[in-house]
DNA sequence: TATTGTTATACTCTATAACTATA
DNA sequence: TATAGTTATAGAGTATAACAATA
């Protein structure tokens, strides 16, 4: 991996630059981050615990209390499942998915902002390049 | 902001992956991401609460605390500004600049490994695109 | 009075270990 | 005994408001 010196700085800063934009836009829906990639993750369907945990990458215990706090707001429900009652399935409620989809179009369409300074085309280029690293299309797809 | 659907969630993942690689190098030196911002900012030379607050991109009281901690462990140090004695200067010690300088040539060289999966010439048109971003040489530059 | 930085407080996120309940 | 999930505990990060010291 050769690269111009400071390109490693250059991928912190354009980490933390989708970031603060997805800070920004989840906060407009009254969510964090993680409870918004929870609520995208469910917005078709419900899962159990242990696959949410894979999917969002995160340990066990962090996504009990992230379900925990969403929950309080009426937002996701826990239902035990019934052929292997140890099986917790966690869906969204109505107002959960609805805020789950609005949430996810909203990062879909004002998330590429990050790149309104690049011309059109080198928008597209970047695009096909960032699409083609493997594992990068990881949470709510 | 035309792009295709899903282009959202995937500069989502790419966040995603520059930080877990982030993370896994800081890690390797004993530091947090935000531990390791902070030495790299310092390592080049002493600067000023207010200006590292901005420069990292974080609110006061915040910078205080991740300061507390990482001074707690040696790695930088507080003075009094002789002129006007509100103002405090940072510096990092000796072992803080070796830390610093070490970390952000780790992360300069490893990081842009997220990239393996492209080919050389696209990983060069990647890093000429992500370049041309203003305002991505964020923190340590 | 305005500014620099800290303290106080609270919340989210995350990690590990210990635990409960099912299987 | 193994697995699914939770609870317990701790630490890091961040935000806001209130405060101290200095200008």
């Amino acid at each position: 991996m050769t690269s111009q010196p400071g390109f490693g700085d250059t991928l912190l800063g354009l980490a933390a630059l989708i970031q603060r934009r997805h800070i920004q836009i989840c906060a407009e829906h009254d969510l964090t981050p993680a409870q918004s990639q929870l609520l995208c993750t469910l917005r078709e369907g419900p899962r159990r615990m242990a696959d949410l945990a894979a999917i969002l990458g995160m340990a066990k215990p962090a996504l009990s209390q992230l379900v925990d706090r969403i929950e309080t707001r009426g937002l996701v429900r826990r239902t035990a499942s019934e052929p292997d009652r140890r099986v917790v399935t966690l869906e969204a409620t109505p107002e959960g998915i609805k805020i789950g989809r609005a949430v996810y179009e909203d990062v879909d369409a004002r998330l590429p902002d990050v790149l309104v300074a690049l011309a059109p085309e080198d928008q597209q280029r970047f695009a096909e390049l960032v699409s083609a690293i493997p594992h990068i299309r990881c949470p709510s797809t």
